[in-house]
DNA sequence: CTAAACCCTGAGGTTGGCTTGAGAGTCAAC
DNA sequence: GTTGACTCTCAAGCCAACCTCAGGGTTTAG
């Protein structure tokens, strides 16, 4: 019989808050093996496990409501596999539609900052015009009747 | 003298709901020209570049916080350049850290993948055990118990 | 025995960029 | 003159993943 961890130990060895443990048991991530009649929760180390499972899930961008999906499969007592794979393959797209994204964003600003750089700064006489902007398409039109 | 516009029409003219014009102006980043006895707004021209300027920022990632800072620096008269060139190298070196921390991301995740894909699919009397979580390090441990 | 350190519940706040709703006034067309 | 489209204000809700606070009860070390 393994010695059980009240919230606070459980926070420690997990790295975790204990409010963040009660916010994951609201969301029935995570229960506890026993609550005593004082109310106190009391965790086995297997809370532990499922705490770094959900971390590691966090990391690669899974949302607690996909982590919990797969506690629900796995609950059915189903092979979580397809479940995963399906999720992976949906953060992969994802993820590669955002490096294109960010990539181009990038791109984007650095062909503004480049064309900037090319251009002296705006004297204090131009203060109409901001070369940078108008290079970039933002233009301040809008702004120059202010 | 041109003719002014009522939110509506504004709304139609720069593809922006109305709720989100007047959530603009709370944020002071638009102001309607001038505002009729009725309580009506009423807009020029400049209102729709103005809208394609904030919209065109947040594309490239521009918080409607940082919007408002170019604005506000306009608006003393001074030239933006200097505040847009911090704000985009930020930007840069954000974008730059998130394609990094992405494409780490999606190297792992396809690795899951392919080590998942050598592998016979979960027969039905091993439900305990998911190979393709067992490879991604995400032990289901915790979940054996159930 | 007492004080610090821990635990509880429940409600509310945070962030950003909106959206939605209630309840009411206004305007344009027919 | 009435109907329907538009407008107003002010307040609240939404998303996610928490955090913080108030106002208590409990445990444990010295």
């Amino acid at each position: 019989m393994k010695k059980l961890l009240k919230i606070g130990e459980l926070s420690k060895q997990a790295h975790v808050t204990v409010a963040t443990i009660r916010y994951y048991e609201s969301l029935h991530l995570l229960e506890p093996v026993s609550k005593a009649e004082n109310g106190y929760r009391y965790y086995d180390d297997e809370a532990i496990t499922r705490l770094q499972f959900i971390k590691q899930a966090q990391t690669l961008q899974f949302s607690l409501a996909e982590i919990q999906q797969v506690f629900d499969v796995r609950k059915q007592g189903e092979p979580v596999c397809t479940l995963v794979k399906t999720l992976i393959d949906g953060k992969i797209t994802k993820l590669e539609q955002e490096i294109q994204q960010a990539t181009a964003r990038k791109t984007m600003l650095e062909t503004y900052r480049t064309s900037w750089a090319a251009r002296p700064l705006d004297n204090p006489s131009n203060v109409k015009v901001c070369s940078l902007i108008e290079e970039v398409g933002l233009t301040l039109d809008c702004l120059e009747a202010i």
